[in-house]
DNA sequence: CATGAATGAGCTTTCATTCAT
DNA sequence: CATGAATGAAAGCTCATTCAT
């Protein structure tokens, strides 16, 4: 047998990797559509041939790179998890999030974009759909462990504030007072456990 | 023969508000570069030749979509001016920002859709930054109106709850409980006139 | 309404017979596989695109062409069948497939090496097949009509010899004795009207 | 070490079988352009780069293929050389020939394909003229030993039909009364050693 | 000997745009 | 003004072949 199959394990990885980060690169400056398999491969620095033995479409690429950003938001809300109060946690949440847009601009700008291209994600349409649900049932139930009445509605409110943040988070090129933003947000929040009116005084 | 002319006139702005109408559908179903001028031209029903008579280019007539997107939001601020309180402000712009997207539904998932693809918006970039950086200050100075105080910051955070409620509204087929939510969101901001802290508990 | 109806009509007719013409000589001459559509329109003097304005592909190209040398089956038929004899009826049927086969030879050869290409003629082999039975039916009649005993499987035989000259004369490049050859064929055939043994000796 | 030497030629000679019965299954089913070299060595079971150390190209193994497709005719003439009368030999050839086509059935629906893409014969270099050449006298000399008059002409009509029936039964999937068909084709050649009119009525 | 990662030319097809009529 | 035939560059993807290991 030649070339250990661990060999070529790893090189086949390393190829992968280099065309996913070539991915991120391209697609979020150009668009999907806007970016050729061949431009791609040229990013990579490999042939076209060797990008279709590792991905079986383009579409296949971007699926790939999708993916990895749903993991993205998992670890947010696991950080916000461990904070004992509402406004703790929306702290975290939101703290995490601006964290995890700075390691992986990119890839969210390309992610933000995508969410209203229905032709492109027709085969991510059922994936996402369902992830938005989970995600949603999460901060619901955080609230409502949180002594938050109307979890529900209160939820959809910290979702869209989480999305609103990262909207104008990414619009930015820098500057953005990111932590003078989240703590403004945050303060909307209750901060003692005891259960109280939702916005009171 | 002035009467030939205006009656020209007429048709052909008819004729642009067909085209108009029908890239609204398309692009926001198929996305720009999954709509084709072909398909564009026959579903405005007119022959393709006459389309670039109207238009210079298929981007051309993205660019003339987008322009009129803007026109709609600063209609939702005019509409939140009326409001004496911040509360009341808030209430009437998302309120407002809501039945925009029910008129405009399809032109606002593309116009959200377009947001994060610099290079098809290259031509749009700029006038998009003027655009945002004003609806920032207007923002801005109808909160400090209002009596609240860091109404940078606090403008911001009103920005973001606009773009993400708008995110979520449109991402949900229907559904959406838009009217719980609003009030939910409305009810963290100040509703009475005097001055004083945020939200403190 | 610019450029008449007519000349537009006109103009499209003359185009689809140039693609066909050109189709027919490189398809005989290199295989279906073996011509790019590219060399397609070049032959037919067009460019690509103009070729699938008037054609969904180039396997529709293809069928388009197999089906008018399926006319040309039931031509020889026809003319056949004014024969009162069997010998009269064969002979009638060799000269005029002959005759056939020198007027689109190309036609013809691309036709036949078809026949054994099954994945090629996918979208064919239905039509091709419904078509062999119903010229085996016709045979079979005109043979019965004309006294032989045994004309199913005369005609069998009928339809293998039509068969076997179409491949021996197309293969040759020129000097088949093909008159010579359809004599010989011919005097195995019973040439008197009246009933009797197929051929005792 | 003889022996080692040995067993490695072995080795090498059941792969080089493997490749060559792969590669009748695929090109018969999906045509030669429509075989992959990939798929070729998936459905042999060994390497890409093994498959090259056997054969010089893809079309090499089409050319082994051919060849052996020579030597099955041969031997249908030899079966038949042993009767001693024209119908004696027409029977036992075309006997024979159905008896080949059901042992090797994909060969010969692939080389039947090819006979008629005289691009491809003529890359592939094999010397079809002189192979049928060299038949039609070998079937000359055969009629006119066993008494048959104008044996040149004859030769052609055997051939055709020989061709005629091979490509019958190769259409039909299953059910071609080949027995039947192969006796009304026989009694028309005649019977006895004595001179005599071919067929006279 | 045997492997399969890697190459890149070439394929079919689409589509923005032009222009003769 | 209005049409749609015509153009050809460029897209996504496949595949015969090579070669480091």
């Amino acid at each position: 047998m030649p070339r250990t199959a661990d060999a070529n394990a790893a090189l086949r990885e390393k190829t992968r990797e280099r065309v996913l980060q070539a991915a991120v690169r391209l697609f979020s400056r150009h668009g999907f559509d806007g970016t050729s398999v061949r431009a791609l491969a040229e990013e990579a620095d490999i042939a076209v041939g060797l990008l279709y033995s590792h991905f079986e479409s383009k579409e296949a690429v971007l699926l790939a790179l999708m993916q990895s950003s749903m993991v993205d938001v998992a670890r947010t809300l696991e950080d916000a998890d461990r904070e004992p109060t509402a406004r703790g946690f929306v702290t975290a949440l939101l703290t995490s999030t601006v964290a995890m847009l700075d390691a992986h601009r990119d890839l969210w700008r390309l992610s933000q974009g995508l969410r209203h291209q229905p032709e492109v994600l027709a085969r991510l349409k059922l994936p996402l759909e369902h992830f938005l649900g989970a995600t949603h049932q999460r901060l619901e139930r955080a609230l409502a462990a949180r002594g938050l009445p109307e979890a529900g509605i209160e939820a959809r409110v910290l979702f869209a504030t989480v999305e609103g943040l990262t909207q104008q988070y990414l619009q930015q090129e820098g500057g953005y007072p990111a932590a003078d933003v989240i703590r403004a947000m945050a303060r909307k929040w209750p901060g003692a456990l005891r259960k109280r009116k939702a916005d009171a005084p």
